[in-house]
DNA sequence: AGGGTTGTCGAAACCGCTTTCGCTCAAAAG
DNA sequence: CTTTTGAGCGAAAGCGGTTTCGACAACCCT
């Protein structure tokens, strides 16, 4: 029933006289044809091409020259065949974010990518199709040998993804922290230190009021940025009674319907600072704020978080928390490859201090109640 | 001088006594050790597995349920080595866009890798190292034959990847159209209908008096987008003495150079409708025409091109015309396979009309004279 | 019963490269 | 002048698969 092809045999008497030949990729040149035109053995050309000490200058000359010229290089698959080796490195575009225009991701893929470059690995990208479990990409991809480790992003609390690759003994790394415990290589940005940092800039300010857009997602660095900023609202002795939540998706229109809730209500108690820990929703509420008449910067401020590009020619230009993309991706795979080689992935575990950078949606609250320029 | 590796028998009197055994990957087992277990010889695996029509349906089940329970796939590298393929397309992040943070990268290598993976192809991307002229990846992904065929996009006049790939006989699709012969496989928006379509939208609101901050860019769909504009302008009968041009870098701070310099001079002629064949140069402008009070989309309409996400969050959120990244994915990948199948690649050039999406920067012109509410 | 089919499978060659091992021969040593 | 040495190279065995081809039963038909 699933049978498809017949075996030749079956086909009738095409019976051809050319005997044993097989076929031949056409164009390009293989190691033998190279070995001829030099007058050596492959083996020779394979180990003038390596570096090996055993070959004459002269006769390794000759066989870089040739290969130069013809613009020769070993297959890469069947290098890493003979060696045993796999020398690509995967990253599985998580399903979470599809279609969320990640902005990063083309930085990030560059520096990945660049930094493999320099060890001579290849960076395969791959999906999840619909439907399918995301484990199973990863499983496919092991199975069939077509990486040698991973990258991973957008860590969940408890991720799947992280047990499965621990279980199947691949190397690979994580961009982020997972609840799990702290046995696996990552890297992550300090979270908590920039919220902290954030909430210590708008206190020295002047700020006292404040509103926190915390996300209803459930990713680690949604809870670590929620705790950051605690313990900055805790240390600048901010009341408890002047801070409001309001849990939103992590969305522009969360941004929007938070200032709803914030600020279509009673005029008491609105903030003077609405903390949102991620930059689509801070644009979402400067949105919804500039609509209402506020002069965000001036009558309210409002601060992000991520450093989106964009995030630089909003109205007003968005204050918020940036991280280093591309230096992220370089050191991602730095210590992939110290686990590739066998170091204890439990010892990789570096944190990074985003830097604040500041623009004109923050100010001082002085002139707050001063506010509905029109409308 | 480059001798780096000495052959082991120069290091000294190691010699092992375990004679004739090799390497072998550890934990993954191969198809000799699923047809031990399954009592048959690899070649039966390997017919059984490729759904070859000679083997008896009691073996192949075997061999099936043994190959599951074992996780077992054959190994893309052996495989596509002795299938002499190479199921692997790459896409080269255009080093012309580095750190431009590109929104729709996301969603366009996610349709790359999932169009590909449905013909259980391989998507490798990979990146220009600073200083390399770009060409050179391409030389070594195929000399290294890493790849049986390219995607494309960004594409430039006269573009040096077009040339270097058709010179070297590799497949490749192109998003967009470089000026030169159209004589290999691409997929494009249809710009200029685009951008004519935008002028025909504009007069029907009532504009007459237009800017076009044209781009300074050397790129075919900058050149192709002015075209549209200036038949729109045609054939809505605008005159031409009432048609500004502007010509800015490919960025926000273009869009706001550019309404400084159409804004901020003498009163008379100010456009109505100022036309940005891209969001980010429209988001600029906005922002400018903000910040001197005018109020975008009542007293000037200001439209994009692009569909970037960020659009619909700008203040006002941006008119554009919007691309069907993910579609565009699907069908280079469509149209790739067929030439690497051996189609004529210049039987290739489809259009793609992109479509209007009106949000709110845009209105009629009416109330043109009643601008500067405060500043 | 004998010869021609079929249906199943295994042996072997090969894909393009790496690496071990041992051979050869000239130079150095005795 | 022999022996040792070591530099330089080739033969061959793999890496993990695929595919051709032929072998060998078991079946079918006179």
């Amino acid at each position: 029933m699933s049978t498809q092809k017949r075996s030749p045999s079956a086909l009738g008497g095409v019976r051809s006289t050319r005997a044993k030949r097989r076929r031949r990729a056409a164009g390009t040149f293989n190691i033998n044809d190279i070995a001829e035109k030099a007058g050596v053995a492959p083996a020779t050309v394979s180990r003038a091409l390596n570096g090996y000490a055993d070959i004459a200058d002269a006769t390794r000359e000759r066989i870089l020259k040739l290969a130069e010229e013809h613009n020769y290089r070993p297959s890469a698959r069947a290098r890493q065949l003979a060696r045993g080796r796999v020398e690509t490195v995967a990253f599985v575009l998580p399903a979470t974010t599809r279609h969320k225009a990640d902005p990063f991701l083309s930085d990030f893929l560059d520096a990945l990518a660049s930094a493999l470059s320099a060890h001579d690995y290849d960076l395969l990208v791959a999906t999840v199709a619909d439907g399918e479990p995301e484990t199973e990409v990863f499983r496919r991809l092991v199975a069939a040998r077509k990486c040698a480790g991973f990258v991973l992003t957008n860590s969940r609390d408890d991720d799947p993804r992280i047990t499965l690759l621990q279980e199947m003994k691949v190397p690979f790394v994580v961009y982020g922290r997972a609840n799990v415990a702290d046995d696996y290589a990552h890297l992550d940005m300090d979270n908590a230190a920039g919220l902290a940092g954030m909430v210590d800039h708008l206190a020295a300010l002047g700020h006292q009021r404040f509103a926190y857009l915390d996300l209803s997602e459930q990713a680690t660095f949604a809870r670590l940025r929620r705790q950051g900023f605690d313990a900055g609202i805790a240390r600048n002795s901010v009341a408890q009674d002047q801070v409001a939540y309001v849990s939103v998706p992590h969305t522009s229109a969360g941004g929007q319907t938070a200032v709803a809730r914030l600020f279509d209500g009673g005029d008491s108690h609105r903030p003077t600072a609405v903390v949102c820990p991620a930059d689509v929703v801070a644009i979402g509420a400067i949105q919804a704020l500039s609509a209402r008449g506020y002069q965000v910067g001036r009558d309210v401020s409002v601060t992000g978080y991520d450093g989106v590009p964009l995030g630089a020619f909003t109205a007003p230009p968005l204050t918020t928390m940036s991280q280093p993309t591309a230096e992220i991706g370089h050191r991602l795979i730095e210590i992939l490859f110290k686990v590739m080689n066998g170091a204890d992935p439990a010892t990789f575990n570096a944190i990074l201090k985003p830097t604040l950078v500041r623009r004109e949606s923050d100010g001082s609250p002085t002139l707050v109640g001063a506010a509905r320029s029109h409308g």
